[in-house]
DNA sequence: TAAATACTTTACTAAATTACTCGGATATGT
DNA sequence: ACATATCCGAGTAATTTAGTAAAGTATTTA
């Protein structure tokens, strides 16, 4: 699991679009002219969000983009994975005893917490989003700290 | 928030680190062999590390690097942001109405969830990830998923 | 059918970042 | 003194990011 900016700029596109979305669909022009990403750069990425089937397309004169699911179907790990395609985190294909235990233990465990920051992006659609007041509620709370691992 | 290899350099240096600081110090080199993680690369991470007051150092013979605290007080957001130096995520430097109302939503929505990624990341210590089993324990189970936005 | 619109694909590129190298300087224990 | 280790700065190849450019394909409206 990678975050950079590239997936931001996924992620604020998709936002836009679920934003805008209404009957029609909505063409990346507008998308790029809202949001301040070039149109060339938002092809890039919708082509990788629409082979990942979280967007159709929609060819001619007054076509664009749709959402392929409701808008609480779709979440950020699935937008993050369609353009960020994972890097290998350990470095040794997943095989153990790559050059001893310590390191596999650290790969083991890179890759359990990236599961983890998975699951949390995973828990957050795009409609949760829309709601911008609710996602302010949320970050504002002390007691938004989602896991604790056991000791 | 980024999340980038070099991030997961140092939680991985960090580790090695923890495990196997005993009283002495733990030298950069022997970590570098353990985690196949070239000597200059570390010294340019702990470098960092150690002016954002993570980890202690002694030079000469016999020297090395410490952990500056105890290894439950010593978090992954703390490490991550100590050598990932932070992007602009809104690249309007934070004021309001940069480009129009919708970049403004999407730079605060992207920020807000930053900050709720940071909190996970700061819920989970060095000690925590030296219990490799009970790592392992909470990302099997089922209902793992943090927080879920209020709808 | 023709023109306009909009996506599709490929290739290319500048800028930034990553991961690393090198050469030394400085401090410390023996 | 000398070996060992951190510290520091400059430089650099490889990769990724973000964006350009150009040609093409599909669809719809008129």
């Amino acid at each position: 699991m990678k975050l950079t900016t590239k997936g931001r700029y996924a992620v604020t596109a998709m936002l836009d679009l679920a934003l805008h979305y209404k009957q029609e669909p909505v063409n990346l022009a507008d998308i790029s002219a809202r949001q301040a990403i070039s149109l060339s750069y938002l092809e890039q990425l919708f082509s990788r969000m629409r082979k990942q089937g979280l967007v159709e397309s929609a060819r001619g004169p007054g076509g664009g983009y749709m959402l392929a699911r409701q808008s609480d179907e779709i979440t950020l790990s699935n937008i993050i994975d369609a353009v960020d395609e994972t890097v290998d985190a350990t470095r040794c294909g997943g095989q153990m005893n790559c050059l001893g235990e310590d390191q596999c233990l650290t790969h083991n465990l890179w890759e359990e917490l990236s599961n983890q920051i998975r699951n949390y992006l995973a828990s957050v659609s795009l409609a949760d989003l829309t709601n911008w007041n609710a996602v302010k509620m949320v970050s504002q709370r002390q007691d938004s700290v989602p896991i604790h691992f056991v000791q």
